[in-house]
DNA sequence: GTCTTGCTTGACGTTGACGTCAACGGAATA
DNA sequence: TATTCCGTTGACGTCAACGTCAAGCAAGAC
C-alpha cells in the first residue's frame, strides 16, 4: 500500500545514522526529548527506520538552514497526522520565507561589519606605517616583541 | 600635559552612557565586571570620566562587528599598559583580520542556506500549484484553512 | 517624615543545543 | 572468564551576554 514496499526493510541504530550524519547519540536523544524524533525500542535500544531517517534528514538540513529545533519541530508535527504533505509545505513555505528575510537581514548586518572592520584595519595600517613602519608587514607577530619601546602615548586609532 | 586639558573635566553616571549609548545598567556592571571598565566611585556610585566613555565606546563598535566580550578586553587590557597605542593597533589589527575571515565565511555560509531555501521555496510552489492551487497565493493563510481535506499522503516535497 | 528616584550588591534565571559524567546492562570477542 | 563495545537513563555542566529579582542605601522633593 504504501512506498516502503520496494525499499529493503532495514533499521538503523542510533551510531549509524551519527557516522552517516557525523552527529552524535547525544543529539539524536535530544531532538528525541524535544519530540522531533520517536524511534522504535527493542527492548531499550532505540530503533531507527527509513522514516527516522529521512525525518533525521530533514532536522539537520533545516538546521542547516539557521532553522530552530523548535521550528523544525512544528513543521514535522503536522506530518503524518492526517492532513498530509500539502499542510506540512505550506507551514514550512512560511517558515522558509521568514528565514529567507532574516539571513538576507544578517547578510546586510556583515556587510556593514565588514566595511568598519576593513576601514579600520586601513586606519591602522596607515597609522602603523607612519609610527611603526618596522612591524607593518606581519602585524601579527607583534605579541612577540612587545618588549620594543614605544615614543608617544595618545588615544587609539582604531575604529574611527 | 595630555589632551585632557581642553575638555571640561565632566563625569557621567551610568545612567547617562546607558542613555547615549542605548544600554541598560546591567551591561556596563557586566562589563566591569569582566574587565572592561573599572570606573571610578564616589561612596559606592559608580562614577564614569570621559576615558571610561571612549572605553564603552570601543566596547560596543567591537560588539556591532561582531568581536566577543573577551576579544575586545584582551585589546582593551593592551591600553594604558606602558607599550601605548601602537601595541593595541597591532593586537586590534590581529582581530579584525580574523573577525573579517570569519564574517567573510558567514556570509558565504548564509549564501549558501538562501540557495537552498529558495530552491525549496519554489519547489513547495511548483507541487502547490498541482495540488492545491487554491492555497497558493497566500499560503500564509493556510494555517486558518486546516481543516479541509486533503487526498493522497505521500512523501513531503520540501528541501530535496 | 515619607515618597520617589537612582544607585548599589548579590544571586539566580534565561536561551539553545548539546557535552560530560556516573552507573548500569547485554552481547560479542579473546 | 574477562574485556570491550555499544547501548541505556538520568542529571548536571557549558557558553555568552546579559535579564530579573530581592533587599537596601542616600539624596532631594513634597
Amino acid at each position: 500500500m504504501t512506498s516502503e514496499l520496494r525499499r529493503p526493510a532495514r533499521t538503523f541504530t542510533i551510531r549509524q545514522l551519527c557516522r552517516e550524519f557525523e552527529t552524535t547519540p547525544r543529539a539524536l536523544r535530544f531532538y528525541e526529548d524535544k519530540g522531533l524524533l520517536s524511534p522504535a525500542r527493542q527492548g531499550l535500544n532505540r530503533v531507527y527506520s527509513y522514516r527516522d531517517r529521512a525525518r533525521l534528514q530533514l532536522i539537520l538540513r533545516g538546521k542547516s538552514v539557521g532553522l530552530a529545533l523548535a521550528e523544525i519541530r512544528e513543521i514535522l508535527e503536522l506530518y503524518g497526522k492526517g492532513d498530509g504533505e500539502a499542510a506540512q509545505n505550506a507551514k514550512a513555505l512560511r517558515k522558509f520565507r521568514e528565514r529567507i528575510v532574516a539571513l538576507e537581514r544578517q547578510r546586510i548586518d556583515i556587510g556593514h561589519a565588514l566595511e568598519i572592520l576593513q576601514k579600520a584595519c586601513a586606519n591602522m595600517e596607515e597609522q602603523l606605517a607612519r609610527v611603526r613602519p618596522d612591524l607593518l608587514p606581519q602585524a601579527e607577530e607583534y605579541d612577540r616583541m612587545v618588549r620594543a619601546r614605544v615614543d608617544g602615548h595618545h588615544e587609539p586609532a582604531f575604529m574611527r
